[in-house]
DNA sequence: ACTAGACTTAAGATTTATTCTCAATAATGC
DNA sequence: GCATTATTGAGAATAAATCTTAAGTCTAGT
């Protein structure tokens, strides 16, 4: 059921490893499996907010509201302390990837495998965010976390920057 | 007053730049001029703030709360505001980086210029973190803003992974 | 299938980080 | 020096995220 991993761009792939494969696609099966593997139990809501994140357009990311809400009118409302549970929980199964955007609040994306795993460079004046793609970069988190032997689940490049349009800008900070 | 500018690990610098020089390293004395230049002001409490961070080992990284309790013990107290306002504004400036680390608050450490610049590698379970050093990933940082146009402020790499010991420990999430 | 037991959910209260408000203070430019 | 205006401090207010608890539901084992 492994359909992309990261580790095909690594040289070396370590594998054998029987624990959760990082960057991977899920299958409301496949994360069954997963978490009964754990001890942990699927559900609707689960499978629903799975299914959100694999329905979503490239470059769309949910805060924690914006899902509830988007639920909320597709009638399929889950309450507010389980979308953030699954969120935590689906994130450090290295499912989702927390994104820290913009002020305030975090953002969650399906957390790709190549060739679509990609980063962010954000404006701190007005927060406009560009998506950008470098293998190399996911190559070296790979290399890193390999080398301290942990199990990688995401690794993102953030570049805080200040957009062409802001600097022109005379408006404080 | 420049003193290391991570520039000088790009190619072509296209400098000529005005606005304020990313990943530099600030005195009091270059802190005020530069807020000046933009009609803000130096205070004692900006410089107090500055100083603890200039004085800080390599590694070290500070919360809002971490330091306004460093500094009430040092006799040299400041309001919460003034702290949370000052870490803000000097994020901002490229004076400090906002480091997400653990969950539920944010850590601030001295943007340190090359052959300084760090990234994080944390594991999600037990929050144990490790600094790792990699140049490319700031020429890549360089290099992806200036394309964009953009003026870069930070740019960090951050890997979420399991660490050895908490994979193999049984321990839910 | 049935059942027991453990995990999960919903709802709302609660916590906690961070921002806001506003009067008093102090840095800056003239 | 002085007027202007940014900044501070104190506490109230906000908002994201977590916790609590009873009720519901998934899973493994019979």
């Amino acid at each position: 059921m492994l359909i992309y991993t990261c580790y095909h761009l690594a040289e070396g792939n370590a594998s054998g490893q029987t624990s959760p494969t990082p960057m991977f696609s899920y299958t409301p099966q496949s994360l069954k499996a997963e978490l009964n593997e754990r001890g942990w139990r699927m559900t609707p809501q689960r499978e629903v907010i799975l299914n959100v994140f694999k329905d979503l357009p490239e470059g769309r990311h949910l805060s924690a509201e914006d899902l509830y809400h988007l639920l909320e009118e597709q009638d399929q409302g889950i309450s507010l302390s389980t979308i953030y549970r699954t969120l935590k929980l689906m994130s450090r199964m290295g499912i989702l990837r927390e994104l820290e955007l913009a002020e305030g609040h975090k953002h969650y994306e399906l957390n790709q495998p190549y060739p679509h795993h990609h980063h962010h460079l954000i404006c701190v004046k007005c927060n406009k965010t560009i998506e950008f793609k470098n293998d190399s970069v996911l190559k070296m988190g790979i290399k890193q976390s390999e080398k301290e032997g942990y199990h990688l689940l995401d690794c993102q490049l953030t570049i805080h920057a200040i957009c062409p349009s802001c600097q022109r800008s005379l408006l404080p900070l």
